[in-house]
DNA sequence: CCATAATACCTCGTGGTTCGATGTATGGCA
DNA sequence: TGCCATACATCGAACCACGAGGTATTATGG
């Protein structure tokens, strides 16, 4: 975990930041993420149980969650909301994001120079 | 390394996409490559040799690239060129990407429920 | 000339993430 | 009573990207 001469990871924490997205619009708990996720993105993306636990403990871990339990319809639930820090931690993926994307985009979109292409 | 039921690590394989994208405009050689990357993303993406050789490896011998040895400036390089396969490994990679990135996209910018996709 | 940098190739071990399988427990329903 | 859906959780395997390190050749420049 020292300083970085390039890039980390490019695309690393994907999920991380659909989940703190997800949790930033409204309180939910790690089986409805799951769900979510799927249902959202038309099973685009599908990550399992077994990727979206970890990682909700991680992030309350770090502090940029929090939980409460709730007994809905006699089920036992956690519930994670974001907190102060897992804001700011959503704004940095979102723009990591936002900065691969649109650079891949270009790519793949861009003609080089004008040369043109055959 | 059988079927996969669910949808592959979503993210990997962006090396290989940014590869197979600049060798279809133009035929390239690994050192090059390296550099073409950082330059043309703003150095948003650097991948480093590391990365670069093992994937043209693979994908020539997948059928996806081939080579030729050529002398320029009395430097001995290894361009590689994409085949019809690598061609067709080109668009299922950038489609695959295009859905992911409007997935994601949808869920960071989308209103507080996903709405009908559209 | 010799040292250094830049070019150009290559491989290996490491590490961080995601994945699928598996396990536990409870509630609804036929 | 048996089965499925809900809801939590963990673990090892697989995978890919990474950086470090290695070889060789060609300019540069003191």
């Amino acid at each position: 975990m020292a300083a970085r001469e390039t890039n980390p990871n490019f695309m690393n924490g994907v999920p991380e930041l659909l989940i703190l997205r997800l949790l930033q619009q409204e309180e939910m708990y790690g089986y409805e993420i799951v769900q979510a996720i799927r249902n959202r993105t038309a099973a685009v993306i599908a990550v399992g149980e077994g990727v979206v636990y970890p990682v909700l403990h991680a992030l309350e871990r770090e502090g940029a969650l929090r939980s409460r339990r709730k007994t809905v319809n006699s089920r036992s639930r956690i519930y994670y909301s974001v907190t102060p820090r897992g804001s700011h931690r959503l704004a940095d993926l979102s723009e990591a994001w936002s900065n691969l994307a649109a650079a891949i985009q270009k790519m793949l979109t861009g003609g080089q120079h004008g040369e043109a292409i055959q």
